[in-house]
DNA sequence: TCCATAAACTTAAGTGCTTAAGTATTGCAA
DNA sequence: TTGCAATACTTAAGCACTTAAGTTTATGGA
């Protein structure tokens, strides 16, 4: 079966799309954030503090998509930014208290998506999963 | 190995972004449009002109979405529509001569990305992963 | 030391999706 | 026949991303 026969594509968005509205709906329950936001305030407390490209690069993302949201994350005070005295061009990002509790409960909160995830696939089968899915992103990548 | 060890949640969005990007580019090149548009413009095509309400379904969107959609690919002339004599709540969604022709050099150039897709996934494993896909999608749905 | 270039971030405009609330039109039941 | 509910679509606002072009600060070479 090829890729065009088992529309792989569209199966992967479906699935990507599927799973992000799942996760976004248990965590604005349980947390108020989003799963974006979650992944964000994550990678900042993982690092202890961080600036926006840090964080740009460990999403995979722009510096313009982070500026974004670290200004929905301030008016959402969960979030706060002084500049480096380093260098002045970046800003230090910090977790509010308010940051790092939802953090905390979203964090939680996803821990059932990936259980839901866990029920559906086997545990012998997650692995082909993991690969395949690796190896289309490493040859994307180039 | 758990999904929460494996962050099948995070390589999913990964890999479903780098495909969305890779395919947007070739297909943005080849026929000035986005897989998105493409999308949409395939099931008019394939049903012969529909309704927007039957594209939302075929593409599992929003009435809102098709909208927005059909508002832009109007104002690039792919898409005409005009009101149903049946039931004037409907338009009938068409195909321009543009239109038609950016469907198929798109359908074209996605063909490149089914097999930069094939060459990276074993024949035999790709069974395993639409299989996991669609246990994932089945179980989210409910 | 000065100056060009690079780096960090911002802004603006656009895509593509969401939800919530609104407007027509249709169809069915009392 | 009226009138209410459902259907098809729209609008507004927001989220999360993109690219392209801007600002400010840092840095390395002449």
């Amino acid at each position: 079966m090829s890729a065009r026969e088992s529309r792989l594509y569209f199966r992967i968005q479906q699935v990507a799309g599927l799973l992000r509205q799942t996760a976004d709906a248990e965590l604005l329950e349980a947390a108020g954030i989003t799963t974006a936001q979650a992944a964000i305030l994550e990678v900042v407390a993982m690092k202890g503090g961080c600036t926006q490209k840090e964080a740009a690069v460990a999403l995979n993302q722009r510096e313009a998509a982070v500026t974004q949201m670290v200004a929905r994350l301030q008016a959402s005070e969960l979030l706060t930014r002084r500049r480096s005295p380093q260098d002045r061009r970046q800003w230090r990002l910090a977790l509010s208290e308010k940051g790092e509790a939802a953090r905390q409960s979203a964090a939680s909160a996803f821990a059932k998506t990936n259980e839901r995830l866990d029920e559906v696939i086997d545990t012998d089968k997650e692995g082909v999963l993991i690969e395949a899915l690796d190896a289309i992103a490493s040859a994307l990548r180039r």
